[in-house]
DNA sequence: CAGAGTGCTGAAGAAGTGCTGAAGATGTGC
DNA sequence: GCACATCTTCAGCACTTCTTCAGCACTCTG
């Protein structure tokens, strides 16, 4: 149920007492005073939330809002330290999920990060693709209820597919998430996607389709 | 970066408004008054976003929610006439994405659209032609709602036409864009084009016309 | 109306792409 | 160090797609 929350303030007190309270309410925080090294702890960490000050030394929410939009899919909320129209709909319009206006009250910050986190289906992180679950954090993969045993290959595939289903994954992409491979070896591809359909269609139809010429999509019979 | 949005407004005035809005902001817009035939416009033209109002004559607000949400994976904002706590926890607890009450600021919707979308992943690259829906990173194909196989080469074929409808595009563009040969094959553009021609006109009229001695365009009938 | 130019299409061989079983290589836990 | 699972490479097969070619139809020009 627990989620990882990522908060970059530079006001110690206020980071510190978001810390706090978001950590009784149950949930896994790390802080930052500022957006150095804000790439790497999105990309190691993988935080299902991002709390963003918008006023930073260095680069300010605006941007950090923007690099957390193109290379993680963990949610944002901006902490605005005005009322003001404009940067609230400044956020929106860049992206930012939800605002919390600066003072507040640590227990509507926590309502809105619930809300938000509610909201994504990310109190657990499931990725659902048909009668697919797949389940992230607890590296668990289901289909119609019936659990499937998934090698760690298998499952990183299967893991990245799913993160973005519905759109076409190239073999050399996949090579590159999923091996770290640079050099071409479409087969390897192929062999662990005949692998890893073999034993998601034991138990239905076909989800995990060619796209002959391009790669693979990961999508719900229709 | 176009999406398509689908609003279901009672209210004449706002539903135009919204129209005009959401077109000015570079959507594809359709509009109903009631829920009536609200499967067939959400099957056939699939929209990435449904904006709808709670009070509704007929089938309300949180019906077409639930609809929307068994049979499409398209983004929810509810319109919700009063601030209360009520209609907007059902809304939420419904499935619903976001919802805007009423009255609110046309560049606020804008802005909580976009964010949906952005947050969805869906601010896809769709070219429109006609009844011919053009899917870049799906990879996908529709026309008339239904989904076309395209070979790779058909597939570059027509999204370059795609990307530039309108105009007359020559076979040697054609074969540089889509081949990167330089030399001039004129028939190898002709026996492809005549192969997307037959699975294109399979689902109606002539949408990729020749210009002789120019080349060719992909235009929707007049 | 003839002749040249342009475009369309079916057929067939060539080339490409993807799938799978098997075998060797590598890794991991006991 | 052994037994086992997993990963990677390889080779062959099946199938699709691409390209070339030839013949025909149509249009334009003189």
């Amino acid at each position: 149920m627990a989620a990882r929350v990522l908060v970059v303030e530079d006001a110690e007190p206020i980071r510190t007492g978001v810390g706090i309270a978001l950590t009784e309410a149950g949930h896994t925080v790390r802080t930052q005073a500022d957006g150095d090294g804000f790439e790497r702890e999105l990309a190691e960490w993988q935080p299902d939330l991002v709390l963003l000050d918008v006023m930073l030394p260095g680069r300010d929410g605006f941007e950090l809002l923007t690099v957390a939009r193109e290379t993680s899919n963990a949610g944002v909320i901006l902490l605005t330290a005005r009322d003001g129209v404009e940067d609230r709909l400044r956020g929106l319009r860049t992206g930012a999920d939800d605002y919390v206006v600066k003072p507040f009250v640590l227990a509507e910050l926590i309502a809105r990060v619930e809300a938000l986190l509610r909201r994504m289906g990310r109190l657990r992180t499931v990725l659902e693709i048909g009668d697919l679950a797949v389940d992230v954090e607890a590296g668990l993969v289901r289909r119609a209820g019936q659990e499937i045993e998934l090698t760690a290959t298998e499952y990183k595939l299967l893991a990245f597919l799913a993160g973005r289903s519905g759109k076409v994954v190239g073999k050399t992409q996949l090579l590159t998430a999923v091996w770290g491979y640079d050099d071409y070896a479409a087969n390897l591809v192929e062999v662990h996607v005949s692998a890893l359909r073999r034993k998601l269609e034991a138990h239905g139809p076909r989800l995990l389709h060619t796209v002959r010429g391009s790669g693979y999509v990961l999508r719900p019979p229709s």
